[in-house]
DNA sequence: GTCTATAGAAGGATAGAC
DNA sequence: GTCTATCCTTCTATAGAC
């Protein structure tokens, strides 16, 4: 029988891993700080989770569900495009601000193995959202001429919109100084709710003229 | 007097640093394989750069370089807005076609390190940039209502389309499988430097109706 | 300037007591 | 299940011969 104690330190050790993962990377993560972390040491790690590699499968893939569930969950909706577009932006980017650095961690350690993605079978989403998206709103997109080979191009482009501000954070910071505040920076991620949306819809209302 | 081979010597490892670090990271970077690579061993990497560190911020300032130039030559031109932007995403899609893991690399040691930005004084381009594009089509962007205000949000997006593709390439190729052929993505950016500036160009043209 | 050999530090992992 | 102590490997860095 499991003691309660038991799923409680599993619990606070996936907690550190998770930040600590995502805060340094794997490389650069080391197990003694997660142990300091969840406020035990370096051996109970390894009981609970036999190696460093272990430890990040079982913290990684949350991680990613976590980054894009909201796209497909929204992206499969039956409503119309417009609504649609202006519900991503705003779920999308809400996760963001509430984890900034979760973006370029999942894309960088992706970048350097591409295994990782192994586990997320390209049926379960992929093919299935691309296919839907553009069924669904076929009529409309083809009054405005977009075809279905477009479509990789625009997905791309709307998502593109959310995430990279968050990547290239730094970048937009000395672009614009201001943003080395944090609430100034998170009010612009607000207002790019409206401004990716309005960009997106703008940009497709007369695409083909 | 500094003999011939000692340049050859630093060329060398510069070259093989550069590769090792933008492929793996500065955490995950071996002082090893830049060694290998570089056709020496790890002594003679001591004698010409202290240390890694040393190393790595010697390599680095001129990847960013090579990723941010063409940014800023091409924008301060005076030509058009338009034609500023075709020549924009084909230049830079150029680069990074030609140095696919560039963009990641960058901007990932910079989020896990921000004062690897302080060299680039915020003086040097940044504000200059920002304002030259803005006064330069002022005259074309008040025609459309695109006001100051709007110029890091507009700047963002139009940069977000390049460069996003190449962060993301692993995702693109789940969502588009057909893409784990490297030829096929390279044709996919090609197309791609036409259909960003048309759907820029397009979104600018009614933003604000 | 370049090499061989080795020191020294850090980090991941295990043994064994409680 | 949790801790202390320790091992082992990996990696950075230096000493010293040529």
């Amino acid at each position: 029988m499991v003691k309660e104690g038991d799923r409680q330190t599993e619990e606070k050790i996936f907690k550190a891993a998770t930040d600590v993962f995502e805060e340094k990377g794997f490389a650069a993560a080391r197990m003694q700080e997660i142990a300091d972390r969840a406020g035990i040491n370096k051996s109970l790690l390894h009981y609970y989770f036999r190696s460093k590699e272990q430890l990040f499968g079982a913290v990684f893939p949350p991680l990613v569900m976590k980054m894009f569930e909201k796209i497909f969950s929204i992206f499969m909706l039956d409503v119309p495009f417009e609504e649609k577009i202006r519900m991503y932006y705003d779920e999308h980017i809400n996760i963001f601000i509430k984890n900034p650095n979760l973006p370029i961690f999942i894309l960088n350690e992706v970048a350097h193995n591409p295994d990782l993605l192994k586990k997320f079978s390209y049926e379960d989403f992929y093919s299935r959202m691309r296919n839907n998206v553009f069924q669904m709103h076929s009529s409309e997109f083809k009054k405005i001429g977009i075809e279905g080979k477009d479509m990789p191009q625009l997905m791309i482009s709307v998502v593109s919109l959310a995430i990279f501000p968050f990547i290239a954070r730094d970048m937009v910071q000395m672009f614009v100084p201001q943003f080395k505040e944090n609430k100034a920076f998170i009010a612009f991620m607000q207002e790019r709710k409206t401004f990716a949306a309005d960009f997106v819809l703008s940009a497709m209302k007369n695409f083909k003229k």
